[in-house]
DNA sequence: AGACGTTTGTGAACACGCGCACAAAGTCAC
DNA sequence: GTGACTTTGTGCGCGTGTTCACAAACGTCT
């Protein structure tokens, strides 16, 4: 409300794209390090990492100075680095609230465990789900979810169901004191400021692709149906005309 | 080579951050139509879209002049413009690599099936789970890559198999002659110009989310291990120092 | 027909991020 | 110890994206 711009900026330094790309770089490092590296280059790292180098050492100095010049960075102490800025190096415990074919597979995610984050509870609302052993875990039923919450000191929320039941269920588990929501629904949750959403939708990433290769194509206007005359914006007094291909019915739910 | 700049860049002048946008615009407006409305403003349309209105205009003039100064814009005929734009309005033929517990809930995505993408073909190196039916789909073995891209004419890929295996499968779908891939795992994927790659990276948003909680919570420092003597950058002479807490085994499979 | 209120489309200022290029700082060889 | 080489850290210019604010355009009401 106080905040003289407008956002979680600069707040203490970091931008938001270099933090967007320090899990990159944490990644390459493990990878070099699992192979016996030592010592990296920016250059070196950089090409592991997709990045362009100067890129790579200007994300690095805002962490601090933590190369040799004309050595490079040593592997351990940089992922030691990288890891606390991120908060890696305590854990953090995670729920995932619904339990479809999405849930099931962030819940057997290796990817989760192996980082701090720290899977503590599955829910969902279905009566054929819980109770049953999912990854290690027990189902609970989506009632309890204050209860969990605050049971196992969760942090930060998953959520993997439709998109029908995603709103509420996120004003439910940020009324219980989390602050962190991972939103695997495709819907857009507005949230009170200070709690952080993250959105991963697939079928977004899909939509970009067939962006950019329909432009290789020649660009928009091949199909036939091009022309569609704007029509007059009456308030729903004349009838609906007729649709054209592509405008089917509404996504609903993330999972099948 | 030839690109004056250096990508694929303003060729035919839609912005890249406009593009990442269009899909959500679309999801939005679907809403409203199943709503029953027929007409949007600006201001509205934004604020279910999750985005400033100014910057919505922005967006989708963009297109072209599609909206009514003074009443707003027409809900069907704006999806159907962003529909065609995107290139929705033509099917896409997707092949799914990798049919574990990730690549079962994409096959299973219904959000991939409504909106012009049509999954054609799993495919997995598992014994165990090639000739297994899923999704109505029976998974082939990825030794039949080429043929089955060739056979369906798939223009999409979706990698969703370890880290280990994705390159190698990514230079063999690119040799077939695919121009998209989306990656469902953590690598970085190099490939030819002209082909477009986009990665979805679960670990990678709770990283963020987790620095964003540290954050909240005071910074980093808080945890006791925080000294780590520099040492002196030995090339690899000396024995290893003690390991802080939080730098475990590299994660290596997208599927647990 | 004309005045009024509403909403689009966009010009202009601003903020942000990227990449080049280079000085500073360190290592290594002798 | 000195010189040559390597690599980091960063100042700077540029392009992209975001936001404000407003004129132009449209519908509506009298």
């Amino acid at each position: 409300m106080t905040r003289r711009h407008n956002r979680t900026r600069a707040e203490r330094g970091i931008p938001e794209a270099t933090v967007a790309r320090l899990p990159v770089y944490l990644r390459a490092l493990h990878s070099l390090q699992e192979r016996g590296v030592v010592t990296v280059s920016s250059e070196e790292l950089a090409a592991a990492a997709g990045v362009n180098s100067a890129k790579l050492r200007k994300d690095l100095s805002h962490l601090g100075s933590y190369g040799t010049r004309g050595v490079g960075y040593e592997v351990d102490y940089l992922i030691y680095q990288i890891s606390r800025e991120l908060g890696l190096t305590q854990d953090w415990v995670v729920a995932i609230i619904g339990v479809g074919n999405l849930g099931r597979a962030l819940a057997g995610y290796g990817g989760f465990a192996s980082r701090g984050f720290r899977v503590a509870a599955l829910l969902d609302a279905d009566p054929a789900v819980v109770g049953a052993e999912i990854a290690g875990l027990t189902v609970r039923h989506i009632d309890e979810l204050e209860r969990v919450i605050d049971e196992h000191g969760v942090s930060i929320a998953v959520i993997a169901t439709p998109a029908s039941a995603a709103q509420a269920l996120c004003d439910r588990v940020v009324a219980a004191g989390v602050t962190s929501v991972l939103n695997f629904a495709p819907v857009v949750l507005s949230v009170p400021e200070g709690v952080e959403v993250r959105k991963v939708d697939l079928s977004i990433e899909l939509q970009i692709l067939a962006f950019h290769e329909q432009r290789k194509a020649g660009g928009p206007g091949e199909s036939a149906a091009d022309d569609w005359s704007k029509g007059l914006s009456g308030h729903g007094d004349g009838p609906r005309r007729e649709r054209p291909p592509g405008t089917s019915e509404y996504i609903e739910a993330v999972e099948a």
